[in-house]
RNA sequence: GGACCCGUAGCUCAGCUGGAUAGAGCGCUGCCCUCCGAAGGCAGAGGUCGAAGGUUCGAAUCCUUUCGGGUCCGCCA
């Protein structure tokens, strides 16, 4: 509830008329009664759904019951008109004068307008990007991390307490090969070095055989009967820290083969080197976040095992065979026999496997003791924000949160949809191997050179990810992200502000605006403008809720429309001007009308973690 | 074979958790700048909400079936 919620004051006014007109009813008999915007604006300013919730159970017709709701909400000092309509609404018409008391609460709440208690401090782990450290950020990472951030301070300001998580997947089969890429790419740096040089030309036969292997990809892949998946560039560098840092040491010994603790070490530091360039990506979006948890650390604190024993307690896990995938079975299909999960037991299709047939775990038993982790730190509520690649994934995750915590912790999962980059109308195409492979880095620095602001391109990106759905798939163009006209929602927005602030520049910033005389704001398109900005509370609330960050996205552009028509206006008519020498007390009426609008584009902006230009250049 | 997401105007998409005559931008059509707020503005046309059933006062929204598009389905993470 905000108490900057003109839609949330009228409905409790309805509610406390419904009791007292119907005393019988128990209270939780209104709880499905709503007050919101009409859709057609000849409807009113509000209308309220209740005598039709209520009708069933006070058995009453619903045009009675609205007949008498409207006659009293007419009696409310804020309601200037009530009518019953339709099949049972009640529409309001208010006070104007209470509707323009909304550019005063803007004044006097700034950016907290809209600030809300609905969280009510509950704690709230939203977990978003956990990109594997096995190499940049590419673009693909890039909508989950801007919805997530976006999300997350969309439930700070719905007053949740949020703490921005980040799981680092840094053990398992990925991350070891990860290390043998670097193992080579390390033996390269090595023989760059007088060093190396020496320790190859004196070194048994099997260290010889090394240097020439550590040449060839192909040649050190059979040497040591190791795939390199990571064969990027980017691990050059890594390569040649390890040889600043630890010399040879890490070389391989008299067998040529490299010990498991220069292998772990390798790993550990390449990680460590990926964290930081991931954070650099994330900071260059502007994402940082609260807590890095280690994958590697909850294994090595037996905190899987021990979550699986919980498990274990509650009966839920079981020794298995699981029915291959019907239809589509693959090749080497073999029943064997693994430690499964009942997740079936909390709507899942299958049970689960939380360890493979060789006794080792599964990723899924990682990730439940990562949940686990979360829950034992207090988390009133989950939040995963994931790939759709991992939509099979959300049943079973759901599954095991509700298991450990007997349904009390929800664990909430959204989806980001695959994106695709488009330049000049065709999608760039993304291949690891050619190197046209989209890095987050290189998408921000083509957006800088375009826009020569490295703010400006982050803001490009970070508004454009959220003018869709997170669940609807979308495509990124380059040049429209950038397109200064009004097709690009995120410079159209961005013009609002700024032509709002050229006007309290130009109106001398005057500091006395929350004593303006509101009632000077009478024409239509300036009572629009604050019932938008009125409608921002709810709109953050219901966004919230919804964990759907890009509906403020929306919101704005339906602000900035609103303020630019009002604009517009402007010209056909001087007197609708904002600034007018002849007429202080309306100047500074309309000066409030438009810091209040800024105050509100601000808000959003902030929300979505961009930066309110000043102006246009 | 199954699970999940998406099908809304010519195009790209919203639709406030079941509300009234389904909205916006682009495109299209028609008006509007010698100057004064045009990187434009105003107005208009354009939809059986993929299809068929069902639930109820009321469905784009919920349920079932079905047709398209996407993602995925033990021993990757």
């Amino acid at each position: 509830m905000s108490t900057h919620d003109i839609f949330a004051t009228l409905r409790a006014r309805t509610v406390a008329i419904l009791a007292e007109l119907l005393p019988e009813l128990p209270a939780d008999s209104f709880a499905r009664v709503q007050m919101e915007p009409p859709r057609d604006a000849s409807h009113g300013d509000m209308a309220t759904n209740a005598a039709m919730v209520v009708a069933k159970l006070a058995k009453l017709p619903p045009p009675k019951l609205a007949a008498q709701l409207a006659e009293r909400l007419a009696a409310l000092p804020e309601v200037a008109e009530a009518a019953p309509a339709g099949p049972g609404f009640v529409n309001l018409r208010l006070e104007e004068g209470f509707v323009r008391a909304q550019v005063a609460s803007v004044l006097a709440a700034g950016e907290r307008y809209g600030d809300s208690t609905l969280g009510g401090g509950l704690k709230v782990n939203l977990e978003y990007v956990s990109a594997n450290p096995t190499g940049p950020m590419h673009v693909g990472h890039c909508r989950g991390a801007v919805v997530g951030d976006a999300l997350a301070n969309l439930l700070s300001k719905a007053g949740y307490a949020v703490t921005k998580e980040y799981y680092i997947n840094d053990a398992g089969a990925q991350v070891q090969a990860l290390a043998w890429a670097s193992y080579w790419r390390y033996l390269q740096a090595l023989l760059a070095t007088p060093e190396g040089q020496a320790l190859a030309a004196a070194g048994p036969a099997s260290l010889r055989d090394f240097a020439a292997s550590a040449r060839d990809r192909a040649d050190f892949e059979s040497a040591f009967t190791v795939t390199l998946q990571y064969g990027g560039d980017y691990l050059v560098p890594v390569g040649q820290a390890l040889v600043a840092q630890r010399g040879v040491a890490l070389a391989p010994g008299a067998d040529g083969q490299p010990t498991a603790a220069a292998l772990a070490e390798i790993q550990a530091t390449t990680v460590a080197m990926m964290m930081v360039d991931i954070r650099a990506d994330l900071a260059a979006l502007g994402v940082q976040q609260d807590v890095f948890t280690s994958e590697l650390a909850l294994v090595q604190a037996q905190a899987v095992s021990t979550a699986i024993a919980t498990l274990s307690d509650k009966g839920l896990v079981y020794e298995g065979v699981l029915e291959p995938p019907k239809g589509k079975t693959p090749d080497d299909w073999e029943a064997r026999e693994q430690t499964l999960f009942r997740s079936t037991q909390f709507g899942d299709d299958v049970d689960r496997p939380l360890r493979k047939s060789d006794g080792s775990n599964t990723y899924f038993a990682n990730d439940i003791a990562c949940h686990a982790d979360k829950i034992a730190r207090g988390e009133a509520l989950l939040i995963d924000v994931w790939g759709a690649d991992h939509g099979g994934y959300v049943k079973r995750m759901q599954a095991a949160v509700k298991a450990l915590t007997d349904g009390k912790v929800p664990l909430d999962v959204v989806l980001c949809q695959i994106v695709r980059v488009m330049r000049n109308g065709e999608p760039v195409r993304m291949s690891k191997r050619a190197g046209t492979f989209v890095t987050l880095r290189d998408l921000l620095d083509d957006l800088a050179e375009m826009t020569g602001s490295q703010t400006a391109a982050r803001d490009a990106v970070r508004f454009t990810m959220l003018t869709r759905k997170a669940d609807a798939q979308m495509d990124f163009d380059l040049d429209k992200a950038v397109e200064q006209s009004r097709e690009n929602p995120a410079f159209y927005v961005q013009y609002a502000h700024a032509r709002c602030r050229s006007v309290l520049r130009t109106g001398g910033e005057p500091a006395d605006l929350a004593s303006a005389p509101l009632e000077a704001l009478t024409d239509p398109a300036e009572l629009a403008l604050i019932r938008r900005i009125a409608a921002w509370p709810r709109t953050v609330e219901a966004a919230a809720l919804a964990r759907e960050p890009h509906r403020i996205a929306f919101f704005l552009h339906d602000l900035a429309g609103d303020f630019h028509v009002l604009w517009n206006k402007g010209r056909e008519d001087a007197t609708l001007r904002f600034i007018r020498e002849d007429e202080p007390e309306a100047t500074r009426a309309r000066l409030a009308l438009v810091a209040a609008t800024a105050t509100v584009i601000r808000s959003g902006l902030q929300v979505m973690g961009v930066e309110a230009v000043q102006e246009m250049r």
